[in-house]
DNA sequence: AACCGACTCAACCGCCTGCCT
DNA sequence: TAGGCAGGCGGTTGAGTCGGT
């Protein structure tokens, strides 16, 4: 048994209105107001539309100050803040927006910030390592796993690993405890060795962590990614906050949040041969206490 | 010029919430 | 207190548009 409908689908026009259509509406609603009742408004006026066909026209496309397109670096700025605080919680997101819409936003965030959002996190990841990463050659004995080789600097052409690249040792003196720190079940084991380091992926946990989040309310995965008593994010170490880098901070910890595309990206590639790693950390009786909480995949360079 | 894939965004669907009786 | 209903919301769809070949 469904849900009764609000209306008879089989008497109500769909799909675009018409000039006449929105004529009609909007005269209507600027003299008497919907009158608390979006059910038996298209009666009233006497269109063939649904009553939340009408609701819908009206805040998103008739009602006055509407602004359409052209969002500013400013309104970014703002969707991206509040998307990574409360999630894809659009009305919430629109209300600090004047003019705005949560459809507007949504499909905005979803068609292009988003893409924005990801290149410019790729790219900024990217210039901080300055690296070619290696496609695995590793003798590993666990063909199941997928083993990560570290990469050469392309300036210095000497190995480095990961991490001497992304934490500036300044910030934290490092040692490394045993693979149980580790808090992410995707990571299976974590090896250190003075110019490599090996993560194993184990890609079932992470399409079923892609599933499990999935499954919850996205503001479940948000508070649970976010209660983590996070000080500050690998690749993060090493910018400084002033005024001109706060976008580039913003992208970094916003990053985060975005780890269930991420997982859908691992999760959807059944021979994910390397993952770019962004986590968090925490530094615990001169430990490095690491929770990592996002991977993504990057591209690989065989090398010559 | 025609085709095709990618992209955009208005509109719809259906679930959830809260109010009213 | 419970049930019904309308409103609100987020996810999804699909027609239209654009750009590349």
């Amino acid at each position: 048994m469904g849900r009764a409908p609000c209306c008879d689908k089989t008497a109500v026009k769909k799909g675009p209105w018409s000039p006449e259509e929105d004529a009609v509406l909007k005269s209507y609603i600027e003299k008497h107001g919907t009158g608390n009742n979006w059910i038996s408004l298209p009666q009233r006026i006497g269109i063939k539309r649904c009553g939340k066909s009408c609701r819908l026209r009206w805040l998103n496309y008739l009602r006055p100050n509407l602004k359409h397109g052209g969002f500013t670096d400013e309104e970014d700025y703002i969707i991206c803040s509040l998307y990574i605080t409360i999630g894809s919680r659009w009305s919430i997101i629109a209300s600090q927006l004047p003019g705005r819409t949560d459809n507007d936003i949504k499909n905005y965030w979803n068609t292009r910030l988003k893409k924005k959002l990801l290149s410019k996190q790729e790219k900024a990841f990217h210039q901080q390592l300055n690296v070619k990463f290696e496609r695995g050659t590793t003798s590993s004995s666990s063909s199941s796993q997928n083993q990560i080789p570290i990469f050469h600097d392309e300036n210095t052409k000497s190995n480095q690993t990961l991490y001497d690249q992304v934490v500036d040792p300044s910030i934290t003196s490092f040692a490394m405890e045993e693979p149980s720190m580790i808090k992410n079940p995707i990571l299976e084991s974590f090896s250190w060795e003075p110019n490599k380091v090996l993560f194993d992926i184990d890609p079932d946990a992470a399409a079923s962590s892609y599933h499990h989040h999935h499954s919850s309310p996205s503001l479940n995965s948000m508070s649970s990614s976010s209660s983590t008593g996070i000080n500050s994010s690998l690749q993060m170490s090493n910018y400084s906050v002033n005024q001109s880098d706060q976008h580039d901070m913003f992208f970094m910890t916003g990053f985060e949040n975005l780890q269930d595309e991420l997982f859908n990206e691992i999760a959807n590639k059944n021979n994910t041969q390397a993952i770019g790693l962004h986590g968090t950390e925490m530094l615990n009786n001169n430990c490095l206490d690491h929770n990592i909480s996002s991977f993504v995949d990057y591209p690989l360079y065989d090398i010559e």
